[in-house]
DNA sequence: ACGATTGTACTACTTTGCTATTACAGTGGT
DNA sequence: ACCACTGTAATAGCAAAGTAGTACAATCGT
């Protein structure tokens, strides 16, 4: 069930776009899966349609769904593609991560040190 | 001195406050440096006085200035501060960054690789 | 062929973010 | 004490983002 929080300063849409894409990418919606309809997942989520309706459009643009008019929405993504996909996605939030970071005025080296730092405290943390 | 992109997507303010940021975390501007006054810093960049007026108080907020009424904003960041802030800034960003990417589901292993072979070629680039 | 369901297109309203304008108040040098 | 300088505050204008409402067109099952 995906899950909206009305209240948070990210828009709805984009919380929405985001889980979605998540559950293609990491093949929970496979391809040629039928999305529910914008009306019906408008109706569960108590949202406005037309919102639902720019979220599929924008992921159709991305290359992550395909409407087929009077019949819905569909998965496009192939399982051959899900690993560039991914690759793809992983590398444009790098790049905007390093860019900002290193605006900043950080050395490589920081980065990564506070980076893997991090990692390895969330993973005990998990693990906990 | 300051560049302005007035064709950018970020916003005047913004662009603003990230480079006096820097300037002050990078001890280019030192404690007690007595900034630009709002009216000359808006003229020199062509910019309304108020956006200036935005930009100072909020790095005010942020710890990074002070505000004497009649006579101008100072640099309040101490030396002994410098490092502790600058490992501040970083954690946050890094954090934001982890968050973005774990829900997207990427392992931490693929962070580290895609991030460190970034970072290479990167300084790669910059040397040529 | 019909009716229910699907996506589409157009319009408009509301809110928010950003910038601009203007008038006010405190400070400091001379 | 004055005057030119400083920050402050309040207001308004503008554009963009986000969401909502309504009418339309294509599809599919029966």
């Amino acid at each position: 069930m995906l899950k909206i929080d009305a209240g948070s300063a990210v828009p709805v849409y984009e919380q929405l776009k985001r889980q979605i894409k998540l559950r293609i990418v990491s093949g929970r919606y496979p391809s040629d899966h039928r999305m529910l309809s914008i009306r019906q997942l408008a109706s569960e989520l108590t949202i406005n349609p037309n919102t639902i309706a720019k979220v599929y459009r924008q992921l159709e643009g991305e290359g992550f769904l395909m409407s087929k008019t009077g019949s819905g929405f569909f998965v496009k993504l192939e399982k051959e593609q899900m690993g560039t996909t991914r690759r793809k996605l992983l590398a444009e939030l790098t790049d905007e991560f390093i860019s900002r970071v290193v605006e900043l005025g950080f050395t490589p080296d920081e980065l990564i040190n506070t980076l893997s730092e991090k990692l390895e405290r969330k993973s005990a943390d998990d693990q906990t």
